[in-house]
DNA sequence: ACCTATTTATAATG
DNA sequence: TCATTATAAATAGGT
């Protein structure tokens, strides 16, 4: 439970070690993704185990472009806008814009599931992580979607009972003044009235999607009879 | 004061992005000298602000040592020239290149499970089919290259303890011829002999292991751009 | 740049 | 390796 301020200093301990190097290799990963992403950043980072192994992280997947770049900054020249005049540049522009096309073209393919045959093993299981990571994420946004939904549901519930029963009152008074006006004429038969009734129908929930127990679940309004079952799970 | 949670998405405001990346980029670059002096790892990292600033830290300070050994690491290492002296339209060419990155780019977040936010519950569901059906194909896949592996490597199994056992026995004759002449002369110092020593590599399924001598290590040139504020020995 | 309420990361433990 | 939990660390939004 981390006593005291951790020192910055090697780790003896081989075990400890190499746990906190996997807790940290995680988390370092994850941070340079989301730098990535919210920064709009071309991150690349690279790291060594002590015993030799390499985790990798690019922005789109390509240490290749990153390295391209890093070489092309190292060596001095790193260009001020994306828009020079100059012949050359454009020629330089293009060529960039095209490599970064065929990455996001090859990598989009893969994760269609398509082009599976030329990908070494290592990329089948980055990949497959990836699309679990997504897979995961996508549900629990799903899920937050349909809580919306139920507890939006609910509200108009609500409202729609309220207004049934207002109805329902109006009803009675009205059938009270009617028999009044019978009585005084002793008339005759009377009409059904069921058009009244108001139907809540609550059952387009019922759909057979799947629920992952996500950590977005239970925050907003109440939520019952929610069924919460992972469909599809490893194969 | 962070309300919420950070949701994973470009952020859109350009103030705010740069303030974001500036403080995570000090973030990045501490955590990756933390993990690499407690866990005695080697680690690079690359990040190029939106306006193509770079930032970077290495063990050590030395790149270059990280990128050899990357390369080295990396087994998937081919490097074309983009290569391209076509006529005049680039302008054109250009615009439509960026506008199928674009578009490529989106899709490519939303597989990769970010920028969910603005899906409609069916754009998920579909993104989810998508999603399911790509795993499958690709477990399918990773199926059929880890049974081709296993049995190349059996084969190659056998093919190499024969080796193995020939090239001990040259070892074992050469060993005696050398004592020999050692004793005939008595000489002095005998060198070390750990050349002889013989590693049979059989983990070709982790392509990402490699083995280094790790005795190569301190030939590394003075090096400049470390950008790493705020070491006062506490983390 | 500084401040601080919150969220995140993670070291120790089981 | 996995889960839990107490605590340190990072950081978003304000000033």
């Amino acid at each position: 439970m981390v006593r005291g301020k951790v020192e910055l200093k090697r780790i003896e301990n081989k075990v400890n070690q190499q746990v906190t190097f996997s807790k940290r290799r995680t988390g370092l990963l994850k941070k340079a993704h989301e730098i990535s992403v919210l920064c709009d950043a071309d991150v690349g980072l690279m790291i060594f185990s002590t015993k030799g192994k390499l985790s990798e992280y690019a922005t789109d997947s390509c240490m290749e472009r990153i390295l391209d770049r890093y070489e092309r900054c190292s060596s001095a020249d790193e260009r001020k806008p994306p828009d020079l005049q100059s012949p050359g540049s454009w020629n330089v522009e293009l060529g960039k814009l095209k490599t970064r096309l065929e990455v996001l073209q090859k990598n989009h393919r893969n994760l269609s599931g398509d082009n599976l045959e030329c990908l070494s093993m290592k990329e089948l299981q980055n990949f497959e992580h990836q699309l679990d990571a997504s897979l995961k994420k996508l549900r629990s946004q799903k899920n937050h979607l349909m809580n919306e939904s139920i507890s939006m549901m609910h509200k108009k519930d609500k409202a729609l009972q309220e207004q049934n029963n207002l109805l329902s009152a109006k009803m009675k008074e009205k059938e009270k003044e009617k028999e009044k006006e019978k009585a005084k004429e002793s008339t005759p038969p009377f009409e059904a009235q069921n058009h009244y009734r108001i139907t809540l129908c609550l059952d387009s929930l019922n759909t057979s999607e799947s629920y992952e127990n996500e950590g977005d679940v239970g925050q907003s309004e109440p939520c019952h009879h929610i069924h919460m079952q992972g469909q599809n799970g490893q194969i």
